[in-house]
DNA sequence: CATGAATGAGCGTTCATTCAT
DNA sequence: TATGAATGAACGCTCATTCAT
């Protein structure tokens, strides 16, 4: 666990992760709700209960209760998919499992997820790489899953990295534009429409026609 | 112009609209670089070239400064997409251009469109809901296009919510994930290679076949 | 006045200085009573009679101000010895002089000169080479009446450093021992009787025999 | 032992004393380096090896670490010199003997001296008599010196009492300018020069007539 | 006796906001 | 209009002290 980049001053480790594990979850739900800098240690000490000063025996500064908080959620992400492909062997299928699997993380943890992205910024470069690392290592899932499609000739030879951030994005868009999304759709109905976009072939055969013509004109290589 | 909702001491409105637009850039500057917490309104009148007292002739409290800068943002979109779109006729050209459009806004707002999406939780539900009704309106650029295009027959009948919803967070992606994204590719790539996964087909014949088997076990309804 | 080495964010310097002045005269208060540590902000804000955040408008930490109250001090002393010297002309009368002026201004600032003795090693290693350096130029003073008597023959050659600091001790001690010689003598008994001891002979004719014995057997040079 | 002064939870003697003469000596150490706010009990008890909580066993508050530390200073110099002044029975060797053994008690015990200095005024009204009782001991001792010497008319009849803290502040002295002296002088050339200036005439004979000349003028009683 | 986790009062410092000039 | 000195509420953080184990 990159937890272990906080320090604390108490020794025993089960009592760190105990009292960490509560610091974590009211601090999440206090961030979420009024962000990081209208939060104060102390809102967040009461509502795990404890004394503020406790707070500083299990993290060195108010940052470092960020960190921790924004890394939960990450390794939530990093752990959950996984998971969820257990047993999936299918190439399309661990694709398309994983597409599943991170936008109902996302749709679990949405408070967080929307709170990763406000505050990232927020913390030094770095823990911000050190973030960044950790999500780097959630899209080499996707990219994985995705590669062994193209070497498997399901999926054609796109740029795999830029549709790993477009799965990204759509799974981070449920939290991210979820104020206008979940008035309208469910969480199935956004996994199922984004694929059918994503897999299915948008154009249809005259609009291909004319999607070919155009970048013709534009002189762009056919990727096709 | 919405700024309007932030009121003024100052009458003269040419006076108002000149020193916002100072202080919004300075504010934007500084908000990017710093966030928003963690800049002061001496700092934001020290780059304005002003005195910190001034500010406040321009604005009543620190967060219409966030407001006007939010707004600064997202006005960009709205007013860059539709120029682009000028005598552009061809439904699939349209939307390739309202794509590309909008890319290339975020690109020259980078620091920005990061800047709304940090402090948009910052702000009061109603100004919260005054910038997500602008962006609405740009995204109903977008989901026009989209429209158009299935209109014409040239795309399928698929969700428009949702793929307006990619396109937007593609193009937002290119500023939220620029970190990771700007090191491997330029933007003309990133739009390019978006729109190929986008509009060209994915999947190869035979990954639609095995994609279809797929969607048919599950019972998904084939949109195809 | 080194006071420059403290910045202010207010730039009229006369305003400054007018400021400074009472937040140093609550500050010294303060500080003798009770000790640097054990006085808050506020506590000197009060008894200075503004606000505690306009501390931090003439001075950038507490410890800014425990600096200019020991500069104060200090520099009392480099101040008031020269003014006392004036049209002084016969050396053992400028010696005489320097060390009743030096114990006359410690007697008008006793408590701030114990302040100094105790809260010095309180200041930052830079701060306090800054202090000692003020007081190395008022040691400079005394220095320079012992050696124009020596000059003239009218002293001793005896090492001018100790004398130095005899005389610096004495009139230091008079606020440091406050609390015991003050119930027994008045300054001017201080003066008067310090003096008769650094400067009249010690020893009775039978005594500087004896001292002159003891001297040789224990093979000392006899500076004599 | 005045440390009774200070209660201890403890019932055994033996093991109060030792427990707090480990606690003393991380504090004299601590102290002297950072000074007394700046030192937690938690770090004292590091040093002692001992938990924070046990300190709380010999001692009931940190105030009284600081007395116990204190004490042990003062109560070295009048434990020390008579020490020294066994055996020695001529008088002027009585005297130079205690100066050159409080200066050499001082010398061993620099910082702690220093801390006495810096940090008595620390201590409540009580605790502050009682140290300055401790230090009227050990003049005493310097006194009685004196006042043989003058007795058996081998010292004229000066004022004891100033002779006696001209000697306790040369002693001191050589701690609290150390960081001056000591780059000129080795305590032994110290203790020497002084002695030098204050046994031997400072005045030449020609400087005598003046300040004679100069203290009639004065009206000032010559106490030759 | 000894430990060290827990408490909570208290202080330095910042900064949005006001207002006399 | 414009300035910038002044205010004071608020927050992060420390640490002496307690107490359950």
């Amino acid at each position: 666990m990159s937890a272990m980049q906080v320090t604390s001053i108490v020794e025993d480790p089960a009592l760190v992760q105990r009292r960490r594990k509560e610091i974590v979850a009211a601090a999440t739900e206090l961030f979420s709700k009024q962000g990081f800098y209208r939060t104060t240690i102390k809102e967040i000490a009461a509502l795990a209960g404890i004394s503020s000063g406790l707070v500083y025996q299990y993290v060195r500064e108010k940052d470092d209760v960020l960190l921790l908080v924004i890394l939960d959620v990450v390794e939530a992400y990093a752990r959950e998919i996984p998971r969820a492909l257990e047993g999936v062997e299918d190439p399309i299928e661990r694709l398309v499992t994983t597409i599943d699997a991170y936008c109902r993380v996302v749709d679990k943890r949405r408070a967080a997820t929307v709170l990763a992205y406000r505050s990232t910024k927020s913390l030094s470069p770095n823990r911000r790489r050190l973030i960044q690392a950790r999500e780097l290592e959630t899209n080499q899932l996707i990219a994985a899953a995705i590669t062994e499609c193209i070497k498997m000739r399901l999926v054609r030879r796109i740029n795999v990295d830029v549709l790993t951030y477009q799965i990204v994005l759509i799974a981070h868009g449920w939290a991210l534009k979820g104020w206008y999304l979940r008035s309208r759709l469910s969480i199935d109905q956004y996994i199922r429409d984004n694929l059918d976009i994503l897999l299915g072939a948008i154009l249809t055969r005259s609009g291909q026609k004319r999607y070919g013509a155009r970048r013709s004109r534009r002189k762009m290589p056919a990727n096709l």
